[in-house]
DNA sequence: TTGGCGGTGATACACTGTAACACTCGGGCA
DNA sequence: TGCCCGAGTGTTACAGTGTATCACCGCCAA
């Protein structure tokens, strides 16, 4: 697959990873890390594009275990809440958070239109030029979101490698 | 009401500064200016605060005249194609667009958590930060959206002048 | 006149998200 | 042990957002 793995990795090892690092976030913070909350984000971290509440909920039902739509956006209210899964505004859906960092602050989203794997990194000078940007115009920032769409590397590769 | 109107007014004033753009560039393009775009443009130039599409839809529907949501959409398809007006992901709403570059690159969303005005800036060195960290990471962008919750000066001087 | 085309009206439907209420489970306490 | 309480979950219902589809209308060109 892609092996631009340096800087992160999603997909299937990342599942396993956003999970020990949830519980021990939930520990340390004395948070509850219910079977619920682990399935959700078992699921969201096993892909690498980003899954809707619904899809979600599908994805968790069984032939004898029903997972409401409503409680999959109850658990990714306390993973949001928390740092372990960010919502992409520009599709209404959620991925893995692929970092440590928790506070959700200083992020871009990098979604591929081609492959429509969403990549996740930080940009402190984007950030610093943003926050100058701000402050002259008297604004004071809570919050922000900033995502790209565009084409990521591994497509631009195969792309050119093919053609 | 709120004096911070030097950057630039949306309200009822920018209205019609609103159509007039839009009368223009779409006699240059070559595209209709309906009715129905008109007023949809109107109604959401008319506010400093986002408009979801149903709101534009009761809006506009008068005793003898009833503007169904998906009309309003079809015309919200072709002004923010043209980038006359621009879509906030994060409150799925839409504002007038304020500028007059049309092209919808490079822009700044400062949305106000206390009177939910938005502001729209330019933001040239973050555009070239953001650039350059793209490129960094081998992804070419095609479109963005940069969105920032916070608390607008208006608000700010206020709260300094009350407390 | 006819036919095509873009825009609009209208209905239906899928997707996204929230409100409200009942139930369970576990822990603290009399 | 029995009771209470709070967090989490199940369930239903519903509001809000967005799209698909078809019919109709007006305009222009052949």
């Amino acid at each position: 697959m892609h092996d631009h793995a340096a800087t992160h990795d999603h997909g299937c090892g990342g599942a396993q990873a956003a999970i020990a690092r949830a519980e021990r976030l939930c520990r340390e913070r004395d948070l509850q890390f219910t079977r619920l909350r682990r399935d959700v984000l078992t699921a969201v971290a096993g892909q690498t594009r980003p899954m809707g509440a619904y899809d979600i909920a599908e994805a968790l039902s069984e032939p004898g275990r029903r997972v409401a739509a409503v409680s999959v956006y109850r658990a990714l209210d306390f993973l949001t809440e928390h740092g372990l899964v960010h919502r992409i505004a520009s599709r209404n859906a959620f991925v893995s958070c692929g970092h440590s960092h928790t506070d959700g602050a200083g992020l871009v989203f990098l979604i591929c239109r081609n492959c429509g794997t969403i990549d996740e990194t930080t940009a402190p000078e984007v950030e610093d030029q943003l926050g100058r940007t701000l402050a002259k115009a008297g604004f004071r920032p809570i919050s922000r979101i900033l995502e790209v769409e565009g084409e990521c590397g591994a497509c631009l590769g195969q792309a050119g490698a093919e053609g």
